[in-house]
DNA sequence: AAGTTCACG
DNA sequence: ACGTACGTGAACTTT
């Protein structure tokens, strides 16, 4: 067997791990983030033991500074500081590695890749294959020995991959690997901070290597190249010269390849246990140390499980010393389904149906899952259903393609689907209730959602079911994909895979699902959000389900006609673009406008500032632009035009279903951190009404017809009543209290004049801050907004602070709060953790208290928002009212009204808004209401 | 898949 | 010296 080396980039492989699980972060129940260690380890186990080498060593950089920044001071200048939590991960991964018997190689005065570079060439000459293990592209360069190659770990889904060097040429488009130095010193590296030649990408180095072979001989014939590259190159020899030089990895740093050292041996396992108790690794540590970890877990944690995965107190179990962190988050941890004894039945005919029946109408909760032949639920059909009470316990009923045969089954299951006395427990019951309500089924029993309930837990992850089983019940459930294939364009039809196939996937779902309620159950009790998910998002579920099921009728004609206007009037602003600019070119590539403009017409500030070095063309820095010249207004002017072509005027029509003849939205209950809702697939929350031509758009929606109304009522105000109630700030209760326009008020406050003194430039000043005041802005951000000195910015501000100085002392104590509870949280008791809030870097830092500040006021108002929609929802379902609520945009409701419904409708909605949640200090709470034959109009 | 811009509250 | 106002979703270009 040949001998195989596997030389680990460390800091990369680490910084990979880190940021690919950023949205779902790991957190200990100590409060540590754990990413890097984890997917650190995952990476290393894996690669152990798919690829099986016979040696191995972790290389990683030290902090002395290396020749490269002596030679080049801005080399990896730019380069952000690495996060808190994953410099804070080295050391233990640095145990974890020891702790496999692995040796760590560094040196000062190199980075890894120079002693990766090194050891690789040293080892491949004596006889080794070598895989060195990183994500970075310079590597190629090392690939000149033929035993040596890259190997990229898997990857978001993305395989394992390994380089030859006939890949790498072929990733670069270059002759020989030799090139690859050239390539990076012609085009540099943004992340290193490496210039390269300005204006040289990746395609253009190639372009010249195929010329020219080496970047020396390009340089030398810098004077034969044409037009603006030539001129390019002519002025970056110098900047190509160093560049190279960096980007060349050196590979005879002071090391020596002893085999013996590399050499895998025994674990130490003991020193992994201790490690992976640490780290809370609960289904990693027994994947790698198997029943070794297994034994010491279950005695450390005092729980045992029965066997159906159900944690049970074991009551003569002492703890283990030091190990009290290990459940102290409440799950059950060590649940894993497949040591689980568990029955998936399928239920084929009306008999075996019937005998499910009579057990399940005994329940008083059911876990429900439904299949469907896609991911629309205004547009998909039933494949079948599952249910589970008893965990590990699971059936699956098919649905025929057949629409009445499938009425057919849900008529035997009407008793149970009806039952008022059963709790529906689901993972995003909307989807699964919307299904079944074109069918024209509804669960009446109550429901609870799993997915909210996480939400409630824990605002800021993911929680797709697959994550959620993993991370509470330590087990990885059937992937859908392999079922129906990946997205995109292979994905199949859940109608097309084999029922017994489906079963086993859809049964597992309703029994994971029924679990996992059990283990998140107790942590809305521990984390005390139990009123925010039992009052506010529970109740809501019916209610979305019922406004997205309704749609809303959009005047197609109006809009075809439209888009034919805006496409006139688009083209003219384009073409005035050229003139001025004296070049066509594609006025929709922000790239390209950049060049132009500051390239090519050398308008005045500069403002080079996107991460990624492109010049910014946003409208904020285009109107800075001197002279507000003619070709600025016409660049806006085409961008707003063709925005609301692209995004509302053609897109609208797209999105009608083909049932309704409506538009459907989709609203996400579960994303907003602050507890809003979103909307999508269309996003309705985002239709324009702040410009002329942008607010027709809002002509188009419709009521249903000529016998309805549209009614908008929208709060008055409302995140700034909710500060002023929750600070309690004199000043500003009073002002509401008298039903003061409030930015009058503000301003006579700031001003020290009284409310009818204050001029249109100061009401609009004081509106600024008071907006601004909301979202934690400082003096720079004020002056930036109004256009203002900082000066002034910052005078307007310390009066508004003294004049409003309980606001001051609401902002000081929500961030004082964060930092000593970690959590800031609404009215309703919503909490939003906010673990940077003691980081040490100033502008993470900043940005945690800045949410601090925020998110209790836009969670309060959004807690009342959903409230004042389950109140009214309920008054008509209650007086059996033929009107629809359609719409929510965050302060405001939209309601498609039969006209004899109108006198009742209007003070039930108002009423019904103000009284959601009352506010302390006696703010009042103030909705207004209008009514319309289109939104514009009803707005 | 990431970056940029822009629509809303 | 740095960055500077919160929360979203969608379209388009570029990698």
């Amino acid at each position: 067997m040949s001998k195989k080396l596997f030389l680990l980039d460390a800091m990369a492989l680490i910084y990979r791990a880190y940021y690919a699980l950023i949205r779902s972060p790991r957190i200990t129940s100590k409060g540590i983030n754990t990413n890097a260690q984890f997917g650190f380890t995952n990476t290393l186990f894996d690669l152990i033991n798919k690829e099986k080498p016979t040696h191995l060593a972790v290389c990683f950089d030290t902090h002395a500074p290396t020749e490269r920044h002596i030679d080049f001071t801005d080399y990896k200048a730019n380069r952000q500081e690495a996060p808190e939590d994953l410099l804070a991960s080295i050391p233990d991964i640095q145990r974890i590695i020891r702790g496999f018997n692995i040796p760590c190689v560094e040196l000062d005065g190199y980075e890894a890749d120079d002693v990766i570079g090194t050891l690789a060439w040293q080892a491949a000459d004596a006889g080794y294959e070598v895989y060195m293990v990183t994500p970075d592209k310079d590597y190629g360069q090392l690939l000149i020995h033929p035993s040596v190659f890259i190997y990229k770990p898997p990857y978001m889904g993305s395989k394992e991959e390994v380089l030859d060097a006939k890949k790498v040429c072929e990733k670069w488009d270059i002759a020989r690997v030799e090139q690859v130095v050239d390539i990076l010193g012609l085009m540099g590296d943004a992340v290193d901070n490496i210039p390269g030649i300005p204006g040289v990408g990746e395609k253009t180095a190639a372009k010249l290597l195929k010329e020219y072979d080496t970047l020396e001989n390009v340089l030398a014939n810098a004077d034969s190249i044409k037009g603006a590259l030539g001129e390019k190159v002519r002025n970056g020899k110098d900047s190509a010269i160093i560049s190279k030089k960096l980007a060349t990895i050196i590979t005879n740093v002071p090391v020596q390849f002893h085999e013996e050292d590399y050499q895998l041996k025994a674990w130490n396992n003991e020193a992994l246990i201790e490690v992976f108790t640490e780290l809370e690794f609960k289904t990693l540590g027994k994947r790698i140390l198997g029943d070794a970890f297994n034994v010491f877990q279950t005695a450390a944690a005092g729980v045992q499980t029965d066997l159906f995965g159900n944690a049970v107190e074991t009551k003569t179990a002492a703890k283990a010393d030091g190990e009290e962190g290990l459940l102290a988050t409440g799950f059950s941890a060590d649940k894993n389904i497949n040591n689980t004894p568990h029955e998936y039945h399928l239920l084929d005919t009306p008999e075996k149906v019937q005998a499910f029946l009579n057990d399940a109408v005994q329940q008083s909760e059911i876990c429900f899952d439904t299949e469907t032949t896609g991911l629309d639920a205004n547009e998909a059909d039933l494949v079948g259903m599952s249910f589970s009470f008893t965990p590990g316990v699971a059936f699956y009923i098919p649905c025929p393609p057949e629409r009445d045969k499938t009425l057919a089954v849900l008529e035997q299951l009407r008793p149970l689907l009806e039952k008022p006395d059963i709790t529906w427990i689901g993972q995003n019951l909307k989807y699964d209730m919307l299904v079944l309500k074109w069918y024209a089924f509804e669960l009446k029993g109550n429901i609870y959602d799993t997915m909210l309930a996480h939400y409630v837990v824990e605002p800021e992850g993911r929680r797709s079911m697959d994550l959620l089983s993993a991370q509470y019940l330590g087990y990885e459930p059937v992937h859908i994909e392999e079922l129906i294939g990946k997205k995109g364009k292979t994905q199949g039809n859940m109608r097309d895979v084999a029922v017994d196939k489906i079963k086993d996937y859809a049964a597992e779902d309703a029994d994971i699902t029924l679990q996992l309620k059990h283990a998140l159950h107790p942590q809305l009790k521990e984390k005390e959000v139990e009123k925010v998910f039992y009052e506010v998002e529970n109740p809501l579920v019916k209610v979305l389900t019922a406004m997205e099921f309704e749609g809303v009728k959009v005047d197609v004609g109006f809009l075809r006609e439209y888009s034919k206007q805006l496409e006139i009037e688009a083209k003219q602003f384009e073409e005035n673009v050229y003139q001025e600019a004296g070049v066509r070119f594609n006025l929709s590539s922000p790239r390209q406008l950049g060049e132009v403009l500051f390239d090519k017409l050398k308008l005045d500030p500069k403002a080079k500032k996107t991460k990624t070095g492109q010049y910014a063309t946003g409208e904020d820095v285009l109107l800075k632009l001197a002279g507000n010249s003619s070709i600025v207004s016409d660049i806006l002017g085409y961008r707003e035009l063709t925005k609301l072509r692209s995004t509302y005027v053609d897109a609208l029509p797209e999105m009608i279903n083909s049932k309704t003849g409506r538009v459907h939205t989709s609203y996400a209950q579960a994303v907003a951190v602050t507890g809003r809702l979103s909307s999508n697939n269309p996003n309705l929350q985002n239709i324009p009404i702040r410009t002329e031509r942008g607010k027709e758009i809002r002509k188009a929606f419709v009521p249903r017809d000529a016998e309805h109304t549209l009614i908008s009522a929208d709060y008055s105000q409302i995140e700034l009543r909710v500060i002023a109630a929750i600070s309690g700030d004199e000043n500003m209760c009073e002002a509401f209290k008298q039903g003061k326009d409030i930015h009058t008020a503000t301003a006579a406050k700031v001003y020290g004049i009284a409310d009818e003194e204050v001029t249109k430039e100061q009401r609009y000043k004081a509106k600024s801050v008071n907006f601004g005041i909301i979202y934690g802005q400082g003096a720079f951000g004020l002056a930036d907004n109004l256009g203002i000195s900082r000066a002034e910015a910052k005078e307007i501000i310390d009066n508004y602070k003294k004049e409003f100085s309980g606001i001051t002392r609401y902002m000081d104590g929500m961030i004082n709060f964060a930092k000593e509870h970690g959590y800031v949280q609404t009215l309703m008791g919503r909490k939003r953790w906010l673990r940077d809030i003691n980081s040490s870097n100033f502008t993470v830092r900043g940005f945690a208290e800045r949410n601090a500040i925020n998110s209790p006021i836009q969670g309060t108002a959004a807690d009342m928002v959903k409230m004042a929609m389950i109140r009214i929802q309920a008054a008509m379902e209650k007086e059996k009212l033929r009107s629809r609520m359609i719409l929510q945009v965050h302060d405001e409701l939209v309601f498609d009204a039969h006209n004899d419904e109108l006198e009742i409708l209007k003070p039930l909605i108002l009423e019904n808004m103000k009284a959601a949640l009352p506010l302390p200090n006696e703010v009042p709470v103030e909705a207004e209401l209008g009514t319309g034959i289109n939104w514009l109009e009803a707005h």
